[in-house]
DNA sequence: TTGCTCCTCACGTCACGTGAGGTGGC
DNA sequence: TTGCTCCTCACGTCACGTGAGGTGGC
């Protein structure tokens, strides 16, 4: 029986388990009521591991031993296989949900959350919701909650961080708390963020509380003669996934621009 | 609770359950006892689902929850992925296991039984075991235990189907039941059955029984003018993973063979 | 006699699912 | 009043793990 157990790595609470509800039974039990296995159920119990390893049920593996008939086993490895491959595309999502996780925790790390900075920005794949429609001046929930139902028919996985989109800096500066649409930061979102140059700020606060930053980005463009000529993403690199203060979430504005045009090229423009 | 059971796709009962463990808690319960919950807790619970969908146990998903600080959480996260690595390595054996399997069972569901049959053979990767020793003319039990005993060493995974080595077809003939060595047909295995032209045999019955395959294929060679040169493969298409009556196992014989070189040609090489 | 392996039986555990029986607002 | 959703509490389930207490061969 130990025997048994460290060659097959398999318990003998558990060996015990599977000979009393009548999957995998020794060879023999002597008058000592001993549980002696030959050899060769090593195989055999190893498949047993295999499959119930995978999640499959006692009872299942039970019925497959039960009905052994090379095509019913065929049949039923086969539905297996394509089990598997179903399970090696889901745990690939959750991978992919953990890692963009990680990398957003790491960049509010990293950040410099005082300054604004002005950088090239790499294009990213997301996934965009409806265009949002705010109601009596409601906050976000109502168009949250909209994005969430949306989610199955958009194929979005909730389980993403999500972001709010602003069509325009003006659209922001109007109501911070209020984006043109919500977005999913799924990796492999049919849509993108576009690359290009971006000027990137950051904020403490309850989610849709932008503080002074609005003014920081507008002054920094003043100064470094900035235009602002594209849409401005706001997502949340720590947020109540990886911090407890509601206080403390921090956001990452990223909004695109380009050098403002000198007042005389303007002018020849229009002459 | 019933919509925010709807959107997260998470059933009432495990809400209640997550709320009983002091897992995730609604922010709100009214004086008429109702769960009430927040649209950003969609998020929060759907990570929860992800880790817990992974087989994270809900006591460490607590800690995590409770102890939420950035770099906490990223230590954890990327503890997180290495583990989803090891999965995703673990999924993919188990899947070649169940292929390597499948395949078997669905060449002996083809195999043209009563016949023997000339072919070409691709190469096939396999792990071979030690060189066995048949004391006192002992059947295989033995040295089929010594080579379980030596899997782990030799990085052989007991779950994928084994077969018999015989050096040549010499040694096969004069103890068929007695393999020079063992294999594991795991396709990873850094070991080769060489392709080749082989004659191939079947027969039915207990691990080691061939009756009269040996003759069989002594007959073709003859009658055909084939030398056999090389080594023999034992593998059982249907075993006891796919079939119940032992009698009904059954076994493909494979043997390296070469034209028979003419007399005349011979005499000429002595001379 | 001492150690060792084995046995059975009962109970615990983890993450829920499933009723039973009751409440509360339209 | 009828339906509907919610509640709690108790018990069931699945696949074992963990002792407690006892047996059997060297």
């Amino acid at each position: 029986m130990k025997a048994f157990s460290d060659f097959t790595g398999i318990s003998q609470s558990t060996l015990r388990y599977y000979d009393k509800i009548g999957l995998f039974c020794p060879v023999l039990r002597k008058e000592n009521n001993y549980r002696y296995y030959s050899p060769q159920q090593i195989i055999t119990v190893k498949v047993i591991q295999v499959l119930s390893g995978l999640g499959v049920p006692l009872k299942q593996i039970s019925e497959v031993e039960k009905a052994r008939q090379p095509d019913t086993i065929q049949e039923i490895l086969t539905g297996q296989e394509s089990l598997l491959n179903a399970q090696i595309r889901h745990i690939r999502e959750s991978y992919a949900i953990i890692h963009t996780f990680r990398r957003l925790i790491q960049a509010g790390c990293a950040a410099n959350e005082s300054e604004i900075t002005d950088c090239f920005m790499e294009e990213q794949p997301i996934v965009m919701g409806q265009v949002n429609r705010f109601e009596n001046n409601a906050l976000f929930y109502e168009p949250f909650i909209r994005f969430c139902t949306q989610a199955p028919e958009l194929r979005i996985n909730l389980a993403y961080p999500i972001g709010g989109y602003f069509e325009s800096m003006d659209a922001f500066l109007a109501e911070p708390a209020q984006p043109t649409r919500f977005f999913s930061l799924d990796p492999n979102g049919q849509h993108q963020k576009a690359g290009g140059r971006y000027l990137v700020g950051y904020t403490r606060g309850y989610y849709g509380e932008m503080n002074d930053l609005p003014g920081r980005l507008t002054a920094y463009a003043q100064t470094h003669k900035l235009r602002f000529n594209g849409p401005l993403y706001v997502i949340y690199l720590h947020d109540e996934v990886s911090i407890k203060d509601p206080d403390a979430y921090l956001a990452q504005v990223s909004v695109s621009v380009v050098p403002e045009r000198p007042r005389a090229a303007r002018m020849n423009g229009r002459v």
